[in-house]
RNA sequence: GCGGCUGUAGCUCAGUGGAUAGAGCGCUUCCCUCCGGAGGAAGAAGUCGGGGGUUCGAGUCCCUUCAGCCGCGCCA
């Protein structure tokens, strides 16, 4: 198409300036539109002087006149479209590729990136609920899809097990309370988990003497029991991480310290009683700047009498902000408490600054939050504008801005406020279009569980969560009541993340347990499954008939026109999983799965594909089944569900 | 107030700026001498929430408006 395109320029009959029009070639949706279109003719009409079907007229010669063993006719329609129809010798000669490739199908080269995806890393202080199950199904799918066009992906999961957390505090006191045999504290942990943890280190805390033994001593116990729990489950899930890190490992080894202070250093962080906040207008843009006084007493406008007074009482030192407002952030956030305890933002410092620095260096780091923390997209990405920031500055010290940032324009009066100065502007500001371009947070949306036509809680009254594990479980049950625990666990982990994977992860969805639940084929989990099965069905009686599938055999056999569909359907695989990779819409597998199922069923329906009479036929025949195997199981790999070979 | 998500067939939802907007469920019919019927074929069903704009062309991009769900701590 390029060729003559160019072609028809350098003969004058088309102007230079058409050069420029871009050249799509696309699926068609209709088959009386051939197996490919394109639309170039009225892309280009303007700048070609010519009205479309005039321009198309024209390439359709030049292409014919080429003879290309592909295209078997072109056929000018509709307002301009160029419908290329393909000779089925040329569309066949694709199943013996596909064979070769087998399970290298779904693979591109089209990613080289070294990429960081971090995803689930919810608190060590319960299980992974059916919530974080879509992070879960989401960011694994997701890894390996990325991983699947060409990069080399490293999945992490980020323990939040800071020893001043609050929560975990609260968490371990919990425990300690049903192991010492007293009542949990009103605001505490309660869930029949909570009793499991307490029971799974009972014996040890009994052996070593209950009045011994400290809170610090039950958090990092119940923190580690808690933790071996959420990964069993993810392990029944089909989620498995190349790096569990932990945030207090960040304290102990000082690395969070040291980022505190090349933080201040750098003017980032200080401890001046003032709280920037920026009221934003429609857009983002900032509408004005408020720099709140933050001495005496921290009464803002704050309902609650008593917290305001704790947090005077408990002062000890002046407050360290992180002046996150220079990094795009709408208001300055909180790096030490008046108590000295560090928030939870320190230590995400120094988390990025070790996750960019590794030996494995990731060109790119992916963060995979739920839905209650879209409000945390700013915040971090300011957290590691400010580390980049604050490492240029030790690099060049002081004064080390981006010289020569080109932008020489005066500070508003907006930015006055903020920076201070041109040089300080330019500098955070390089920092964070560098912060943006090497973090990318991916919010995946709300999960509605639907039970009865009803939404199901998440969260039981008697302070039970309701956990992933069980639902893969009650799935289980409910699908192969008949199975092994192993096969029911699979069943329910198949249709969980089959589930949770249907929808695009940035819209809400609900998920219907009802359906999930049914063994049929309203499910479509096992429409998709059962193709397989089906599949492996035919190979196996042709083999006891005698028939090998060979990537030699007679492919050009294959004419009929749902063999050819089939055919195109098995290749878009590893175009399918490249757009997914660009734009992170793994959904589409799903989609393509059943779509895919859908196109062998109809093949079935219309060609028999063993025929004792017919061997070169049910030969070629066999080659596009186990190509269509191979698709389907390449997309289910990819969505970590299993491709049964009988059901 | 600010932000995120959503609005497409009776229901649940697909939909790469392309031609007559598609599936599944449900509804009305039909196909088993059969390699697995957990399958297939046909039909009815739509002002793509409303209004502007961008262009050869908009469900898709931009603006605006209406409706619904969710989130905005010195918790993580």
């Amino acid at each position: 198409m390029f060729g003559v395109v160019s072609d028809l320029i350098s003969s004058g009959v088309l102007p230079e300036d058409v050069r420029g029009a871009p050249v799509e070639i696309s699926d068609t949706k209709q088959p009386e539109h051939g197996d490919f279109a394109c639309n170039f003719a009225m892309v280009a009409s303007k700048k070609a002087g010519m009205n479309p079907r005039q321009l198309g007229e024209a390439l359709r010669e030049k292409i014919l006149a080429k003879g290309d063993s592909a295209v078997r006719e072109i056929e000018v329609a509709g307002p301009g479209f160029l419908n290329f129809r393909l000779h089925p010798s040329w569309v066949a000669s694709f199943v013996p590729n596909v064979l070769d490739k087998g399970s290298d199908l779904a693979k591109s080269q089209s990613g080289s990136k070294r990429i960081n995806v971090e995803f689930v890393s919810v608190n060590p202080n319960g299980p992974i609920t059916i919530g974080s199950g879509r992070g879960a199904a989401y960011g694994s799918t997701l890894s390996n899809v990325l991983q699947a066009a060409g990069n080399v992906v490293h999945r992490e999961y980020y323990i939040n097990d800071g020893v001043n957390s609050e929560q975990m505090r609260l968490f371990a006191e919990s425990v300690k309370a049903i192991v010492e045999g007293r009542p949990v504290p009103d605001n505490g942990y309660k869930g029949d988990y909570v009793h499991a943890v307490a029971a799974d280190i009972k014996e040890e805390a009994s052996s070593l003497g209950l009045p011994s033994l400290t809170t610090d001593w039950y958090q990092q116990k119940a923190q580690d029991s808690m933790l071996q729990a959420q990964e069993s489950a993810l392990t029944a899930f089909g989620v498995a991480f190349d790096t569990w890190f932990s945030e207090q490992s960040l304290h102990e080894a000082g690395a969070v310290s040291v980022e505190i202070d090349q933080m201040i250093e750098s003017g980032v962080a200080d401890a001046n009683p003032v709280r920037t906040k920026l009221k934003l207008a429609k857009g983002g843009v900032i509408d004005e700047v408020i720099v709140e006084s933050q001495t005496g007493d921290v009464s803002e406008d704050d309902d609650d009498p008593n917290a305001s007074a704790a947090q005077v009482t408990e002062g000890g030192q002046p407050t360290l902000w992180l002046r996150s407002t220079k990094f795009g952030d709408d208001m300055d956030r909180v790096l030490r408490r008046r108590d000295g305890r560090l928030t939870y933002i320190a230590s995400d410092v120094a988390y990025h600054k070790d996750k960019f620095n590794r030996p494995e260096n990731a060109d790119k780091l992916i963060t995979i939050l739920g839905p209650d923390h879209h409000g945390y997209i700013g915040r971090l990405t300011a957290v590691v504008a400010a580390m980049f920031r604050a490492a240029s500055r030790a690099e060049q010290g002081a004064g080390g801005g981006v010289p020569g940032a080109g932008n020489a324009s005066e500070l508003s009066e907006v930015e006055a406020k903020i920076y201070g100065s041109v040089e300080e502007r330019d500098a955070c500001l390089a920092a964070l279009s560098e912060a943006k371009a090497r973090l990318e947070v991916q919010i995946y949306q709300l999960v509605r569980f639907m039970k009865d036509g009803k939404p199901a809680p998440m969260r039981k009254r008697d302070g039970n969560i309701y956990a992933l594990i069980d639902l893969i479980r009650e799935i289980g049950e409910k699908v192969a009541p008949d199975g092994t625990d192993e096969e029911k666990t699979t069943a329910g982990r198949d249709v969980a993340r089959f589930f949770y994977l249907m929808r695009s992860h940035d819209t809400t969805f609900d998920f219907d347990l009802d359906l999930a639940e049914k063994q049929s084929d309203d499910n479509p989990v096992f429409y998709v499954q059962y193709a397989h099965a089906r599949i492996c069905s035919v190979l196996r009686k042709a083999a006891e008939a005698g028939f090998e599938v060979t990537d030699s055999a007679d492919f050009e056999k294959l004419v009929h026109e749902r063999e050819l569909t089939l055919i195109k359907k098995v290749c878009d695989l590893p175009y399918e999983v490249k757009r997914c990779a660009e734009d992170y819409g793994v959904h589409r597998l799903t989609t393509y799965a059943i779509e895919l199922a859908r196109t062998y069923h109809h093949f079935y329906d219309a060609c028999r594909v063993i025929q004792a009479d017919q061997p070169e036929l049910t030969r070629a025949r066999l080659g596009l089944c186990q190509a269509t195997r191979v698709a389907l199981k390449g997309a289910l790999d990819l969505l970590g569900i299993s491709a049964p070979e009988r059901m």
